[in-house]
Parts: C-alpha cells; structure tokens; sequence
DNA sequence: CTGAAAGCGCTAACAT
DNA sequence: ATGTTAGCGCTTTCAG
C-alpha cells in the first residue's frame, strides 16, 4: 500500500500539497494538481482513512445498534439510514445484538466497549431492551452524541420516534367504526416502551368506544412471530371469541394469522387482525395486512439528520446543546385481514 | 475523553506500562498494574481504537457487503457473520447496496472507496450483479484479502457456498418423484450465478426424469417477490398448467404463492410450489414453504473462519497463500407447499 | 520489571 | 503557491 509520502516523491512535491489537492483544502497550480493525480493513479492509491481519522479526531461513521436484524423492521429502517449516511458523507456501521438468547448480554457488552473504542461520530440506538440508561451514559460521558430511536426519552440524548398510542387509537377507533366489539390485543415484548405505549392505545380505544377491557383478551406476545402464533391460540379459546384483534407488530399479526389458518378460522371473515409497522411483508401475504405505517423512511432520514447536526454543532468542550425530538407521520393502511 | 497519557500519569508510570498492562503484553509488577487498572476505572478510559489500528498496521474489522438487506436471506448470514466475527475478536461492517434504482451504481462506487480507505482486515462479498471481477482486482491489488459468498470463482478469492446445481437437482427428484411432469421455473435475476445454476439444475433434472424442457415453463424472475407474483400470473395462463414450479428463491415463491392465492388457485393442491434459502419466513406462511436450506448458518462461519485465516495468515509482502473454497451442505425442507 | 523515544500516515499551522 | 514540521494516541524496540 503506498502512502502520501510515495504520492509526494512520485509527484516532486510534499506531503502537504498532496493532502490539499486530494482535499481541496487551499489552492494549488493546475499543473502542480494534475502531476498528483497523476501519481496518485499510476500509484493506485487511497487514503488511509485510520491516520486520517486520528489527525483529524473524527471518522465520519456512525454506529446503528438494532435489536434484530430478523425483524424486517429493523433492515427497512437500517437502508435509509446507509442511503441518507452516504449522502450525507458518513458510513454507518450495524450492531445487531439478536443472538440465540443468552449470549446476547455478552456480545451486548462487547458491542458497547467496541463502540467506544471505535470513537464514532454519534450512535444510532433502536429501542433494546438491554440498552438501558447506564448503558447511555456510559456513552455520553465519553462525548458521543446519542439518537435515540423510539424507547423512552433521556436528557441528553436526541430521539426520533412515532406516536405509538395516538398510532394504536387510530385503529382502534377504525376496528370500533367496523361493528368490532370484541377487540383483543397480543402485547408485544414486556419491559419495551412501544409494548406499553400501543397497549395503552389500545385499552383507552376500547374505553373511547364504552367497551370495557376485557383481561381475557388481552395475550403477552414478544414482538415474534412465535409470540403471536402462541397468543392467538390461546384467543382462539375464549368464549367469546374476539372478532379482531391487534397484534403488537406486523410480525405477531403474520404468527397470529398462521394459527388462524391452522384453527380453520377465516381472516378476516370471523376474525380481524391487524398489525403494525407496515413491513414490506404486510402487503405479501394473503390476506394482505392492514397495519400502520411505522415511517421507517423518515425515522432514517430524521435519524441521521439529528446525527449530522449532533455531531458537527458539537462544541469542543462542554456547552451543551439543546436536544432535539422529533415525531414522525403514522398512518394506517388498510388492506384486507381487518 | 482521556488518553493514556493521562492514565499513565495518573498511574504514576509510563505509558508504556499503560500499554503492557492493557495488552498483557509483558510482565509487570502486580501492585503497578493494579494502580493502572484504578486510574484506568477513574479516568473512564477506552483505548483509542484509531490510533491503535494506524499503530499495529490492523483493524480487527471485517467489511461485509450483501446485494440487498431487504431479502431475509442476507440478515440471516449478516447476524451469524457477526457473532462469529465477535468471537474471534473482529467487528464487522454492512454494506448493503441494494436502493432505489439506479442510485446503487453510485453508492457501490461510494463503499468501494471506502472500503479501500478504512483498510479492513478483509472484505465479504455476497455475489452481487455490481460487484464486477474489476472490483474484485483493486481490491485484491490493495492486498485486501476476500472472501466470497457464492457468485464466481476468482483466482485470487477464498469462496464459500453451496451447490446451487446438486440443489435444485435434488428438488426435482422429488417433485418428480411426488409423480410431478409439468414442473415450470420462475429464475433468479438475470447475469448471476446463482440464477443460471439453479436453471441448468432444473432443466437437467426434468431431462434426467426423461421430460423434455418446455421452454414455455421458463419464466423470468429477480429473487424478487414481484418477480415472483408475475412469473406465476405468466405461468397460471398456460395450458396446459404446470402442477409445480420452482422458484429460484424463498421471496420468489412467496409471490408465486400470493398470485396463486389471488388467482383462486390452491397450494399445492392445484400446483404445488418449492422455493430456495429457507429464510425464516418460509416455516411461518401458509402453506409453509417447501424449500432448501442455504446453509446460512454453515456460510456464516465458514466465511469468518476464511477471513480470519487469511488475514493472519498473510504473508507481509507477496507470497500468495494457497486460496479456500468451501462447499456448505444443502438440505431438501419438506413442508406443505410442494 | 520499567521507561524513553521512534514512528504508524496523515493534516494544519506556520513558514517562506 | 508550496514546503517544513509538529503532533493525533498508540505500540514496541531498545536500554537500562
């Protein structure tokens, strides 16, 4: 690998010229210019972005840490944060710390001290439930800008997230508007924000419609399929029966709608489902899901505009700034399982 | 953010022994290192992974580049790639380049620049229409050593995959054997290995069942789900019908499966359906999706145990190491589709 | 068992 | 318009 000092001597320059023109950080003579580039071609060259980014005491790379790379959720949103990064001149790097349980606490550990280490510009943080207040500030106290994605708010750090309850009154107030009375509900994983968020939406959607809440009918789920095929099994048993039911997420609805199919019960003939996030899924399979649009491409976009502007309002030493909160649009797609 | 220059005079001790302690690397006194390991928890000190990577010549960092986040198959390998990487003491970074049309020339030439730049230890590839032969050289001239995920064989690249063609032989033995005659295909995208292998096993395997091709059976697909939908809405139009269809992949299937559903045509009564990968998705559809395993997992670490090995391995200047290719198993998933 | 000091490859004052 | 040079924070000889 040839470094700038062999780019320079190919050249007849210095080191310093080398590095303006390949910035453009002052202005040289065209044909001083022309004689770098030259080299820098014949000599295949590349910046070595680790020296760069140690002078410079920056590395324009964010961390994105998500909590399941299996939950098509969580790539959708991963895409537009890549896309929005590159265009914005930074890479992102994804910490995805779905694991055979268990082993999750531990690579979480290593995550964080590799997080760190690596001195990103800001981290991208989804809703976890290992990533938890001492995990932030561990960050914070190094200096690292924080977004978070979803979950709950914290001090110093900037969030971007949707109305998870204002979302979950939507469809509710749509079930209700349909003649449903009999609404269940399959939870998504205990101890997440959003879980109890769209849990509350749907209680006060049912107490806005003068339908009590029904104990019965409401399932633990875990935001995965298995959650959802189990729940809606155990719903299946009531008497009466639920005539709808929202599932935590789209990928509980897709588990509640197989043990529907499995139980001989039509969707949404005698059962509605509806889920939430609107994954590319929702809309491949049969019946096609009715579910909200969890605005993945503006929590990218946002994400990473928060990130950009965290990481270069930053003052050197201290000042701190206002954070920022920002509410992305939800909207309800109504197709054909409710 | 301190260094361990302050950690060293905190300690009251170079920052050599700073260095020792931290690595390991040399004896020294226990009561010397138990004061550096205080001043170390005081100070809330992490290396600077920056400076140590230009330092040792090294990243510990993997780079992995995938066509398409979207397609289950690929966060699957990712998240395996990931663990095993965090075992043998790397981190690992995405690049997924699959965007909206036509931007993804521009963002791949973006991430080959920077993969050349942040001097991975090695760099993943999942077979890519992008990434083209040419990409594979600058990168091999960089002495960056590769490792591929099916796609071609390069001289100069360790590969990991599977036997596309054995596959899919094995699919049409069994469909032929469930007594099938009028098996129709819907490929893969067009100009990629994996496509044009899966296509010659599935024509070899009618010949070897004594069936003559029927290039009307052919249909063109894009491992996409709407390649998928329409190639099957082609296929429904024949007569006379095809009673099976192989479908390049699990996405593939799944929109084959829906035009079916939406056609009023039952699975697999009226045509049964097979797919390739079995992503997860494919148990958790119904009729859960009869498919072949990809070897995910096996790809996974096989890919990490390449990398690391030829990263260590490498030999400071020339001397080309003997390349890797392994074969991963394949397995035939029997379930309700075909 | 420990320290001093030379760099890794780059950028950015500070010269000229 | 260009060159010299001092570091960024770390690891690792080389000396002791």
């Amino acid at each position: 690998m040839p470094t700038m000092k062999d780019v320079a001597r190919h050249a007849g320059v210095s080191t310093a010229t080398v590095s303006h023109v390949l910035n453009g950080t002052r202005t040289v003579q065209p044909e001083t210019s022309e004689r770098v580039r030259i080299a820098i071609a014949n000599l295949q060259y590349e910046t070595n972005g680790t020296a760069r980014n140690l002078r410079v005491r920056t590395t324009s790379t964010f961390a994105l840490v998500v909590p399941d790379l299996s939950n098509p959720f969580f790539p959708e949103v991963a895409v537009v944060i890549q896309q929005e990064a590159a265009r914005a001149g930074y890479d992102v790097v994804i910490y995805s710390i779905d694991v055979p349980h268990g082993e999750s606490a531990d690579l979480f550990e290593h995550y964080l001290r590799a997080i760190r280490r690596k001195r990103y510009d800001a981290v991208i943080y989804a809703e976890t439930l290992l990533v938890t207040p001492t995990a932030h500030q561990q960050l914070i106290d190094s200096g690292t800008p924080i977004i978070l994605i979803g979950g709950t708010p914290h001090p110093q750090a900037d969030r971007v997230y949707i109305d998870n309850y204002a979302a979950v009154r939507d469809v509710m107030a749509y079930l209700v508007g349909k003649g449903h009375r009999t609404i269940a509900h399959i939870t998504g994983a205990a101890g997440m924000a959003s879980s109890s968020a769209r849990q509350q939406g749907y209680r006060d959607g049912l107490l806005a419609a003068g339908i009590v809440p029904n104990p019965e009918f409401e399932v633990a789920g875990s935001f995965l399929y298995e959650g959802g095929y189990l729940g809606m099994q155990r719903l299946l048993e009531r008497t009466p029966r639920p005539s709808a039911v929202f599932a935590a997420n789209d990928e509980t609805a897709l588990g509640a709608m197989c043990a529907c199919v499995d139980a001989h019960v039509s969707v949404p003939d005698e059962v509605a489902i509806v889920g939430f996030d609107d994954i590319a899924l929702a809309a491949n399979v049969r019946p096609a899901l009715t579910t909200v649009y969890h605005g993945q491409r503006e929590i990218g976009r946002e994400a990473i505009r928060l990130a950009v502007s965290a990481h270069t309002q930053r003052t050197p030493e201290g000042g701190e700034e206002q954070k920022q909160t920002v509410i992305v649009p939800h909207r309800l797609i109504v197709r054909d399982s409710g």
